[in-house]
DNA sequence: ACGCTATCCTGATCGC
DNA sequence: TGCGATCAGGATAGCG
């Protein structure tokens, strides 16, 4: 699915196509995705425009100026399209949701798996919705510091991998990220979370960044699902390290004249990619 | 309380 | 060419 980098590429070239403007009709073309599509959204979003696009986490949130907001999460193999005024091509199949603006732009909720979800609610009630509620930190944010991801891992032995992925920490990070952050740390997928020393943190920390940051930079990862609103594909699986090339050498190592293969392991029925050599358990 | 497992779904790919 | 098995970027209910 989208991780953080993917939403926000979306996320962007989204504005344009919706701040400031009203909506003439949403389209619902099945009873749900994950959840049912929410009571209402055919019909509370329209007449008044959109004030803001924004991103927490995964999710996208619509702000409207009569207080409603509509959060979408792509899910595993959500993507949104923004056919602009004109350009009238065929529907995709699995156009689940259509949002069309006054002046005739059509964005396009496209979820074969349908592992998505479509939530309205209240923008002042933001904080009792289940999926905003227990949220951890940003990445990008200034509360992220070495400071905040110490105390996040302080509290859990489980493997540092699952618990990155655990959105109640830190948002944002899904498979790839994940993979790719720990190997450029050299930490061990499989070390306690609780277990790593100052240095270890201070270098997931500032490796989290580089790569989320890289990878919006190059307009997120594309592997199978995900494309841009246009349908181009991001750029930054090229740069991917790890993820996806069990098999291939370590390039960290070739630049030292070592062949090392990166190796693929199942944590929690999820795919982990690591270099045995830089990435080295000190408990096994 | 915590941490792991299965599950929701379709589609692409691989091996026979 | 066809068929079954396997695998996918996520989130979460429910279990021990």
């Amino acid at each position: 699915m989208p991780e953080l980098p993917e939403v926000e590429t979306i996320l962007q070239s989204m504005k344009p196509a919706l701040e400031g403007q009203t909506l003439s009709s949403i389209e619902v073309n099945r009873p749900d995705l994950r959840l049912p599509f929410p009571q209402g959204l055919s019909t509370i979003p329209l007449h008044q425009p959109v004030t803001r696009l924004r991103r927490r986490a995964k999710y996208i949130l619509i702000d409207f100026q009569h207080g409603w907001t509509i959060l979408i999460h792509l899910g595993m193999s959500g993507r949104l399209f923004i056919n602009p005024a004109g350009e009238n091509l065929p529907p995709r199949k699995h156009e689940h949701l259509v949002l069309w603006t006054k002046d005739k732009n059509r964005i396009a909720l496209v979820d074969p798996r349908r592992f998505g979800m479509v939530c309205l609610f209240r923008t002042t009630q933001e904080n009792q919705q289940p999926q905003l509620a227990h949220l951890g930190m940003e990445p990008l944010s200034s509360q992220f510091t070495t400071q905040t991801l110490t105390k996040a891992l302080a509290t859990t032995r489980m493997p540092i991998k699952n618990a990155l992925l655990d959105q109640r920490r830190i948002v944002g990070l899904g498979n790839i990220y994940v993979c790719e952050a720990l190997f450029k740390a050299r930490i061990h997928p499989q070390r306690a979370a609780n277990s790593l020393n100052a240095r270890e943190v201070k270098r997931l920390h500032s490796f989290i960044i580089e790569i989320l940051q890289a990878a919006i930079a190059a307009g997120g990862s594309t592997l199978r699902d995900y494309v841009h609103t246009d349908g181009q594909p991001g750029a930054f699986q090229n740069l991917h390290l790890v993820y996806g090339r069990e098999g291939e050498s370590c390039s960290t190592c070739l630049t030292k004249g070592r062949i090392v293969l990166i190796q693929r392991m199942t944590q929690s029925n999820r795919s982990t990619f690591f270099c045995p050599h830089c990435q080295k358990n000190p408990h096994k």
